[in-house]
DNA sequence: GTGAAAGCGCTAACAA
DNA sequence: TTGTTAGCGCTTTCAC
């Protein structure tokens, strides 16, 4: 039914008097709770149609203290990667029944807490995030002083007591790292725009299964497994400084420039590991505009399957995300916890997919 | 400062008892509105702080009627050319206090009516969309007549007096036209996914300004102004039939399928304009696997300027589009619109880029 | 099965 | 400048 624009909205009161009914009746008609009969329900329908009636979600909310809505904050929209995760949530939280709240962190940890603020204050029910730090606890403090559920996705929140799903990084960027070493590489770049630099080295600490780990933490857990599987499988092929050339927080300086640096002087990488399919386009880039061929020169591999990867010339090796079941699955978990299940949380590890394509090759010599 | 979970969340009124002072002089000195002293603003702040209060918007919505809140429904998500429309529009309505609620059409006409249904409901303050249909104005009049504004973006609906943002896309078409016509081009194809089939031929009206238009419209303006741009720029150049090689609504049969059938046979075409980046890359991939080369055997172009086509082999030829601008726009005229800037809906029309690169040659003889 | 009334947490009109 | 009071539209006891 038309009604005109200005006029005020029908509520339920409006309907209530229309179909003759209280408006608790009408509301239990219309809100399919409680117990109404057939005839009282239809004539109650048939007055909210007349009216144009439309619930008022924010009223319903403020009564109930439920929002049915989901937030979820992810790093940055325009990222596929997050895109696909975003997609994989929204449609679990839409079969569901929920809606989402989405905002950009920008990877920034202050960022993130404003956007977590804003997104409690709304009342959402519950948040899926990629933290944008794994050890600023702080900012999911007040999720859980809220009383509201947390699943976090693709990166873990060190020593954060909540559902979690991330990729399996460390096996995927070890399986890249033998690839290559199988090539006869030896010298191998690992280039990520995410977490803090540093000295590395004076950083890794050996655990007793032969196992490397970083002490005091990475900022992003995701690139933390990833360098670590990455240095132990050149520790366990017998290179003897693995983490030699691994660039992290590239942003600063540039990829492009760093490509350069690295692929320069007396003892040039003959391989990159690119942490995201980002970070592997601008270094593809660079090292065409240095004339380097790939592989012939260098070989180049990457995490994300994005599509570029695919029709480039030559096709790129990636170790594939399952981005839309991360973004998905934490979904899941996710309502879950609101619909009130009640389990130990839960850390899922999805696995990664090898697909090889033509951008490795033998390790030049030199 | 830590609360328990579980335990209430502080409200104003808590506020008030905990500062000594009444319940709307708290809320003023937390809302920052209405007049309160510096000493009384101090003392209800720092009661706030120690309680942990944070303000409940889902009540300040009830009251005021205003959510602070903007929803946007776009196409999909994990659609390259969305995801940085969304970002742009994120972005001005985080700038300007807003949030966004975000929503996927899947370019189906229901979906949409569904999901400006549940926005409408959670009283978004106005809408952002990318009409999954240019004709089908029944699914936007929810939104007028609960007296919020809207604004589109990448798309009209025809003959619905509303803010809109587009891209110059006839021209842009035209362009493309005439670049692939001077390099001798004269077999043409153009293949959208979107926009029903039917007989265009039939349908087409020449303007007595010699303009090129459809009756009735085609489902989506963008694609209507792109085949109508590009129509006419053949026609122009003395191309009979130059509707003779359009293939719209290309999921149905499969792109690669199109692409197959459109090169074989006595007359195959000589060249492909795709409409977006997502028939682009799988055009070009049928292309490459019929073991069509481009530009050789047949050249190739597109919309949107997405990643892969700079790294791809070759480069391919676009019309970039302006698409963070695009979302920025329709969010900044809408935003202006529910601040009540009065002024008679407004379209704007927003340049193409034409990004040349590699895929282009000249028509092989045939 | 239905109705009356209270209340969610905030803002806003009015009074002091 | 501050306080009192009355809603916003819905859900939810508690009676009947």
């Amino acid at each position: 039914m038309m009604r005109e624009p200005g006029r005020r909205a029908a509520t339920v009161a409006d309907v209530a008097a229309a179909a003759g009914v209280s408006k608790a009746t009408a509301a239990r008609a219309l809100g399919a709770y409680g117990a109404v009969s057939e005839r009282v329900r239809e004539r109650v329908r048939g007055a909210a149609d007349d009216l144009g009636y439309r619930r008022n979600e924010v009223a319903r909310s403020m009564s109930t203290g439920r929002s049915r809505t989901i937030g979820m904050i992810v790093g940055d929209i325009e990222n596929p990667a997050f895109a696909q995760a975003t997609r994989g949530a929204a449609d679990v939280a839409d079969e569901a029944g929920f809606d989402l709240i989405l905002s950009n962190s920008g990877e920034r940890v202050d960022s993130e807490r404003k956007a977590i603020d804003v997104q409690l204050a709304k009342r959402v029910d519950g948040l899926v995030v990629a933290p944008a730090s794994s050890s600023t606890l702080a900012n999911y403090a007040p999720i859980i002083e809220s009383g509201r559920p947390v699943a976090f996705f693709d990166r873990l929140v060190h020593g954060f007591e909540a559902d979690a799903v991330i990729a399996a990084n460390r096996d995927g960027a070890a399986r890249l790292a033998r690839l290559l070493l199988g090539f006869g590489h030896r010298r191998i770049a690992f280039i990520s725009t995410l977490s803090e630099l540093g000295d590395l080295e004076r950083r890794i600490v050996i655990g007793r299964a032969g196992e490397i780990f970083f002490e005091p933490r990475l900022e992003s857990s995701a690139i933390e497994d990833r360098v670590a599987g990455f240095a132990a499988a050149l520790r366990a092929a017998g290179v003897v400084r693995p983490l030699e050339h691994v660039r992290l927080d590239a942003r600063t300086q540039g990829i492009a420039y760093i490509v350069r640096q690295l692929t320069r002087g007396p003892a040039p990488v003959t391989a990159i590991v690119a942490s995201d399919s980002i970070v592997a386009i601008e270094a593809f880039r660079a090292l065409r505009e240095s004339g380097l061929s790939v592989p012939g020169d260098v070989s180049l591999v990457g995490f994300d399957n994005a599509d570029w990867t695919a029709v480039s010339e030559p096709g790129i090796t990636v170790m594939s995300q399952p981005l839309r079941e991360l973004g998905a699955t934490a979904a899941r978990m996710l309502i879950e916890r609101i619909q009130g299940v009640q389990r130990p949380a839960t850390v899922r590890v999805l696995p990664q997919e090898l697909i090889e394509r033509a951008s490795v090759g033998p390790a030049s010599v030199g």
